[in-house]
This record gives structure tokens, C-alpha cells and sequence, in this order.
DNA sequence: TTCCGACAGTGGGGTCGCAAT
DNA sequence: ATTGCGACCCCACTATCGGAA
């Protein structure tokens, strides 16, 4: 089951709040005889990846059990989850190197659904109810895995907030009386992003088939220079691009405006005159410096102004 | 008739593994 | 040994189409 988008509820009375994870979504199945297995979205098997999830074996009491959780790596000594930790173990199939890397990177399943118990389907039940059997379940107290607090009715604003301050990823608000729905995106989940935005300028793009903006080169004024800051496809809209493309070739330039930052994409670039701005917004920002997730917003005008 | 949900296709950052260099 | 590329992961967003309201 998915969320939809958009502003929360006014009367959040019937509904309850969890903090929205950034990790991997995976579906845990623990087997009568205690073997657990992972899934990812795409359906491709997870097991090996996670062998936190194994710990999970003690629930074969309650099997076949079905669970939904988000893995993610923890920030040391924060508690925000950081994706980008978590994509050094996503692919890490050797049990070697998976070994070397668990001592090094640990990941924490975060259970938040319980679709089957005791071998009976429990997606028709309400919410609250599941999460009444979520927590009651006999779940290992070593940290290897974590079912995250949901905070219910009157107590959701606060939990908004609460998020929002601690710099976390955003909430999924769940109507109470909602009814669990595989492979659908429903609005009885609603999920509420915190994403920054940020102003930015343009140093060159990148042309589709058609001779048309396919994805923009940005850049922040840092110092007396240009950082690159990655590159934006997304939120271009056909009116978006056609709106730019006069302004890009106005503003065509012989060489890369850009001082310093992240590799810069090897394809042909067309460079122009850091003149224009614009408003981008993302996830969040990379080791590297490169923004993840980022979504154009609109032209804010020109350089300087 | 209009609107919504599902789907496919575009774009991003990043990692890994493999083939070509 | 180094590179380039595709396959996966996460996802945002646009455009399209068919069916429900």
C-alpha cells in the first residue's frame, strides 16, 4: 500500500501519525519453522541483505507472519536516517562482504504493519486494530529491529511538529478506520513532506531529441564563483521547456561557468551565462554536494536582480 | 461530461558488477 | 588497472488513457 499526497487534514480526529522513513520498503514473511524472508518493492528477494531482519525468527509463534517495514540506516548519534548509508548496503551480496559491512553500517527495520498473523490475511482490519497487534507482538528488544511509535487523534499536530523540528523526512498520516490495501496507492495514507528548496542558477542544460531543455545544470553562488550543485529534469513541464528555450539560447555561452562542485555529467553540455534563476526543491543534500530528488519549481528571474 | 487512478516514460543521485579498454 | 555502461535501489514529476462518478 501506498500514499497519496497532500496537505493534511484539517480535523486530524480519526487519524494517526507515523514518521515518514527514507529507506527501503520491505515485506517481511516469518514461516512457521522461523525462516524469514524479504522483499523489496519490485519483488526482488531482500533477504540476503538484511540479515537484521533474521532476528525476526522469534515471531514464529505467531506465523506465518506478514510485515511491512521501512529499513534504513541511522546517522550515528542522530536518528535521522541517511539514504546515503543505506545504498553502501543495499547491494552488498557476498555474506563476506555483508559481514564487514554490518559491523561497520548497521541498518534498522522499522515495522509499521502487520498484513498477516497467525497465517490469517489481516488487511481487512482497520488500522487500528493492526497496529493493536503490531503492538503486541513479541518483537526482539536487542535494536536490531523497531516498531516507531504512532501518535493517534488529538496528539497529531504535535507529532507534525515533532518531525518537522527534529529535521526528519516527513509524516504519513493513516485514516483510523482504513483498511489495509496491497498494491495500492489510496489516500487513506496521506504523506506530508518537509522538503527544502533552494535558489539556484542555471550554468548549462542538456537537450532532448527535439532541441529542447531535457534537464537543467545548476549551480549556487559560492564565494566569487559558480558550485555545481547537479543536474534537473524533473518538474519540467512542456510549457516549462518551451518557456526556456528562447532564454537559454539567449544566454549561450562558449565555456562552463562553473568553478567547483561535483563531476559534471560527460554528455554534450550547452553552457550558458549564469544569468538565470530559478527555484528548485529536494530531499536533501549529498556528501558529494549533489542534490538528491531535486524537482524544478519555476524561473525566479535573472541574475543580480 | 468530467475527474481520478493506474501506468509508462522522463528526469535525478548513487552503488555495484561486468565488459571493454 | 581504469573506464563506461547498464542494472538496481530510492524517488519526483508529466503525459496519457480508460473507467468510474
Amino acid at each position: 500500500m501506498l500514499a497519496g499526497e497532500g496537505p493534511p487534514p484539517a480535523d486530524t480526529r480519526g487519524w494517526a501519525a507515523e514518521v515518514k522513513w527514507d529507506g527501503m520498503r520491505v515485506i517481511v514473511a516469518v514461516a512457521a519453522d522461523g525462516a524469514v524472508r524479504a522483499f523489496a518493492r519490485s519483488g526482488a528477494d531482500a533477504t540476503a541483505r538484511y540479515p537484521e531482519l533474521q532476528s525476526l525468527s522469534r515471531l514464529a509463534g505467531v506465523a506465518p507472519v506478514v510485515l511491512d517495514a521501512e529499513v534504513v540506516a541511522l546517522a550515528p548519534g542522530t536518528g535521522i536516517p541517511s539514504f546515503e548509508r543505506l545504498q553502501q548496503r543495499m547491494t552488498l551480496r557476498q555474506p563476506d562482504r555483508i559481514r564487514a559491512a554490518r559491523a561497520r553500517i548497521p541498518v534498522t527495520p522499522m515495522v509499521f504493519d502487520v498484513l498477516r498473523h497467525r497465517g490469517e490475511p489481516v488487511t481487512g482490519r482497520s488500522y487500528l486494530e493492526r497496529r493493536g497487534l503490531l503492538d503486541r507482538l513479541d518483537l526482539p528488544h536487542d535494536g536490531s529491529v523497531a516498531a516507531p511509535p504512532a501518535w493517534i487523534g488529538a496528539d497529531v499536530p504535535a507529532a507534525v511538529e515533532w518531525t518537522r523540528e527534529r529535521g526528519l523526512e516527513g509524516v504519513i498520516l493513516k485514516r483510523l478506520a482504513s483498511v489495509y490495501q496491497p498494491g495500492r496507492r489510496s489516500q487513506d495514507w496521506v504523506k506530508v513532506k518537509f522538503r527544502p528548496t533552494v535558489d539556484v542558477v542555471i550554468g548549462g542544460w542538456l537537450a532532448d531529441a527535439r532541441g529542447e531543455p531535457r534537464s537543467l545544470l545548476l549551480g549556487k553562488p559560492d564565494g566569487e564563483g559558480l558550485r555545481y550543485i547537479g543536474s534537473c529534469g524533473s518538474g519540467l513541464s512542456a510549457a516549462q521547456r518551451s518557456l526556456l528555450l528562447p532564454l537559454l539560447r539567449e544566454a549561450a555561452a562558449g565555456r562552463s561557468p562553473f568553478t567547483a562542485g561535483p563531476p559534471l555529467p560527460v554528455a554534450d553540455i550547452r553552457w550558458v551565462q549564469p544569468l538565470l534563476r530559478g527555484e528548485v526543491q529536494y530531499a536533501e543534500v549529498t556528501d558529494a554536494g549533489s542534490l538528491r530528488q531535486p524537482a524544478w519549481k519555476g524561473l525566479r528571474g535573472l541574475a543580480g536582480e
